[in-house]
DNA sequence: TATGAATGAGCTTTCATTCAT
DNA sequence: TATGAATGAAAGCTCATTCAT
């Protein structure tokens, strides 16, 4: 047979495995309890106990509590704007069918996830790193805002949405995701009926709203006009 | 004997004042530096430094940092919800111009100054302060939702809207404003140029597009019907 | 009528006497206060608000809390050894009734009185104060001594007692004093069962077989000898 | 490779023994400084420094100051009772000479060793610690009162001491000792003379009056009768 | 004389960070 | 690589003392 040595046993390889986990798991705990506790209340023990890790391994990885910080925020960040940006080129249909999938799947993917405890960090933190700011602003709100500038033109150039200030439409799509994001992980995290607010419901009538605003002759796809 | 001067002497006078102000100055103080760093980061002999007077004075007034917190959001959310509800009761004019007269009063009066600033403070902070948290809910949130409500169904009840499910319509206008806060003092103020962003312009395409999906005829305030 | 200003008012009779008592109220509350929470645990607004006078005022008395401490003592101390000495010189009966009688005075005017509290206080307090404590050693503890010496030899010089090495003898009187008046102070204050201990039959029982050590022969006052 | 050393190296033992020997130097520093100074007076910096480690490290092993003198007390009254029951249940002799006994080997082992600064302790900060007070009542006053008890049921079963009120006469013992104790460290460690008092005649003298006292026949051990 | 607002040194306690093992 | 004991700067808070009135 083959000398142990030559492949990793079972434990070894288990051990192998955490060993490059080990950052991944910091940072996922980091991100846990920042979201939920803020950077400052947040103590690097806690997220060294809750990696399974000690302290001291924290610091192996991570230079200061600041530069976790930093790691959580761009490694969450993670831009999926390629591949939405294609499923948006390369979707069919209306655009107000585009714009309510649009919502759905980031609702889906980001909104009910723990990522939007991200944004929750950045907007409440932002003040704390302005280089990271700046880094996110770059990283996804442009990019975000450009995929919602894309969608909005589309409907614009097929004649489905009347003209628009594109500087200050995409806000018309971006503050009821920003808003429920926050309301979720601040009112919602304490008062539990603050959250009465059923987000699929929210999102659905924001999205109807919107688009009765938008579309040129308004078939309001939901509510046909009286 | 020297009678007693008539009116006191302008050394006791300003003692005197000073003595009523004090409270006033340092909610003053702490309010800034609340909002600029946040709680956790915001030092008591700051904020005593920053209203004149010691360290000492400041726990003369208000009995730890945490109460200090709690007044600051207190005084700054203080009950302008009856005057603003009467404002609504006694509008003439159509829903409409209702609405958007409120969100310029709002901003204006809310938005646009520091007491903005506080329910920023209120969504990063509200894990810490569960307590403070549910009185906001109760003093702050709810009344404002309420008079949004009143608003929205005055238009319904006037025939100028359609039909709303208002305990999801309010969100419309809340929203917005919320977005707007928050921006400003998150992103803003790390990153000037997002705040390119006017807010007049912001706030008033908002108005317009939620109007659009209110009103029963679109005879669209801003953007005629082509 | 006599104008009023000619005698006093009864107001300002009373705010004269008031002026003059100041000192006393403070030192009265002072010990109170020292004696049931220690020197360092007593605030001095504590015994100023007790003497219904702010702490400005206490300090227009007693330049610093030290000399209030110092103050207390002294005040409380007062030599009334001459005038015990004065009883026991005079005192007709047999020593054993004299040690007895002076049990009893000593537990009524002293033991169980606030000035019992003086004792506890300066055992507690005395590292803190060498001055104080010397001087309380010379003006209480040694003419204590004196005294009790001096009761001891009038039993030895008239025979009832057998010859006794003076200078541990008056520890045979003293110790059940200090510890009756401690206990009292500390345990006693906290552990109310602690103090079932009756003081009148503890101060009996110790006399009682002080004196059957003591008298030439023992004809026991209260178990006569088998 | 060089063979891990056989035994760990002289740095590795010295290390772990020092782990080991933190919270008893900690508390050694602190037994030393509380009797000195008091519980207000002593610094948590002065014990740390004493025990040759940093602030931090004290609250590594104690939660606080007040959990630091709980400790403190709970290290120093150790039961020694039940040793101390046994060897009063198997002396053989005079219960004269077992009291005589105890009173030596109590000075020995407690009066005259650091341990005594705990009673001193126990008394004069007794109101600031009701709970330790009761734990203290309880572990230590309660066993000893218990033992002395013994002892003297002992005399009284044999025949060789009077009929005795016990809940009284247990104070005949405890008194002196308590006495000594609190002289040797309030007034004894200012008032250097006020020690003149040799603690083994002291003890000597108690002994023999309070034996004169209880024995039937006073054949009195050391004064014989005249 | 009396006040009480103001002070600030000094205390306990926390926690990110280091480093010998 | 991983540990966790040790650190010490910095924070919140107290309270004896001062002083303008």
């Amino acid at each position: 047979m083959i000398p142990p040595s030559a492949h990793p046993s079972p434990t070894t390889a288990k051990r192998e495995r955490r060993k490059e986990a080990r950052p991944g798991e910091l940072l996922e705990a980091a991100l846990e309890l920042f979201v939920e506790k803020g950077f400052a209340a947040t103590r690097v023990d806690e997220v060294a106990a809750r990696a399974g890790v000690s302290k001291g391994t924290l610091f192996l990885y991570f230079p200061s509590k600041e530069e976790l910080f930093k790691a959580v925020v761009r490694e969450n960040i993670a831009g999926r704007f390629a591949e939405w940006a294609l499923e948006v080129d390369t979707f069919e249909g209306s655009t107000s069918e585009l714009l309510r999938y649009c919502y759905k799947v980031w609702w889906e993917r980001i909104g009910r996830t723990k990522a939007s405890g991200i944004t929750k960090l950045m907007l409440s933190e932002a003040h704390h790193f302005p280089e990271i700011t700046q880094f996110y602003q770059h990283e996804v709100i442009r990019p975000g805002q450009m995929l919602i500038r894309c969608i909005l033109q589309r409907g614009v150039d097929r004649g489905e949405f009347r003209a628009l200030d594109m500087d200050y439409a995409i806000y018309l799509v971006l503050a009821p995701m920003l808003f429920l994001m926050l309301w979720k992980h601040s009112m919602g995290a304490c008062v539990p009926d603050a959250l009465g607010l059923e987000p699929e419901k929210y999102i659905a009538m924001q999205a109807d709203n919107i688009l009765q605003g938008l579309v040129v002759r308004p078939p309001s796809p939901s509510s046909p006009p009286g």
